[in-house]
DNA sequence: TCCTTAATAGGAATAATTACTACTTAGGAT
DNA sequence: ATCCTAAGTAGTAATTATTCCTATTAAGGA
């Protein structure tokens, strides 16, 4: 995972992060610094592996456990977004805007496109008589155009 | 997992299920009939374990591997729809056809909805821009009647 | 009925995630 | 600046979902 794309942006976002942290009364340690910027300086929508990857050589003792931790409490306080994408591994994303993503089903990248219908369309009474709807969630699959290249 | 509704309907499908399996050289066994069933006659898009337990009575040795070879057969011909709900279990659905889901962040639970709209959306050039798109899916996340009603 | 080959059962292996616990440290109090 | 304490972490074990393996079985054609 490559890193350093947009600093500036990302360190705005970590330091919006560092303030979230203090006004919940959570502690801005090290690792959940490192871990929160590893996602917000890449649009690669990583997993857990790919944080530990992109950490290694800066916190080589980083644990599983604290990744996988310290991402779903990120996402318990409105931080990250969770995508189940295809595949079995969870991944991350620092955009929490609602946008709607691209799936390749040969490599398994997730991208990020925009389409104001998508972002902006409501769920139907149909969908509220089932019960409280908090969120819409719309994604495409597909193969990526590198994919497509190799083939 | 409760079975008996609908029986008209479901053995449409069951047949239809034999038919392509004829015309696709696969050969009809009882475990995937049974299987195929346990999905065509419930609304409740189950995962491996609850076909398991479902068929627990019919079939009491029907190994998980038979389940996960064959829902992943099916899904490869096009007789089941794999849905990546969330958590970590894939959830199965005979109904193929376009349609959103709600899933209750709650209890898990996955329901059918309709809405033309999220029916006939299509992918926009943003994103056929990222390469081949094959499909659209739509989901919402809440918290269904039934949970609700608990709280 | 027989034969061939695909399919299954049962168990082992792998992969993702979570649980546990002794040790560490962030941040408030002194 | 130093101390205290609860929250957080590392390292490892355990759990859960899924896939792999292989001897045995059986579907469907000859
Ligand atoms: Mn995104
Ligand atoms: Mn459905
Ligand atoms: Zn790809
Ligand atoms: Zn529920």
């Amino acid at each position: 995972m490559v890193i350093g794309k947009n600093i500036e942006r990302t360190e705005k976002m970590v330091e919006h992060f560092r303030e979230v942290c203090r006004e919940s009364g959570l502690k801005v340690t090290p690792q959940r610094v490192e871990i929160y910027r590893a996602l917000a300086s890449t649009k690669m929508h990583p997993d857990v592996e790919m944080v530990r990857e992109s950490l290694n050589a800066s916190m080589p003792n980083l644990s599983t456990d604290t990744i996988y931790r310290t991402l779903s409490m990120f996402e318990e306080f409105g931080l990250v977004t969770r995508i189940e994408a295809i595949g079995n591994r969870a991944r991350y994303d620092a955009d929490t805007s609602r946008h709607p993503h691209f799936f390749c089903t040969e490599c398994g990248c997730v991208k990020d496109f925009h389409c104001d219908e998508m972002e902006t369309i409501a769920a139907p009474r149909s969908a509220k008589k089932l019960g409280r709807v908090d969120s819409v969630h719309i994604h495409v699959r597909g193969v990526c155009n590198e994919c497509l290249a190799k083939e």
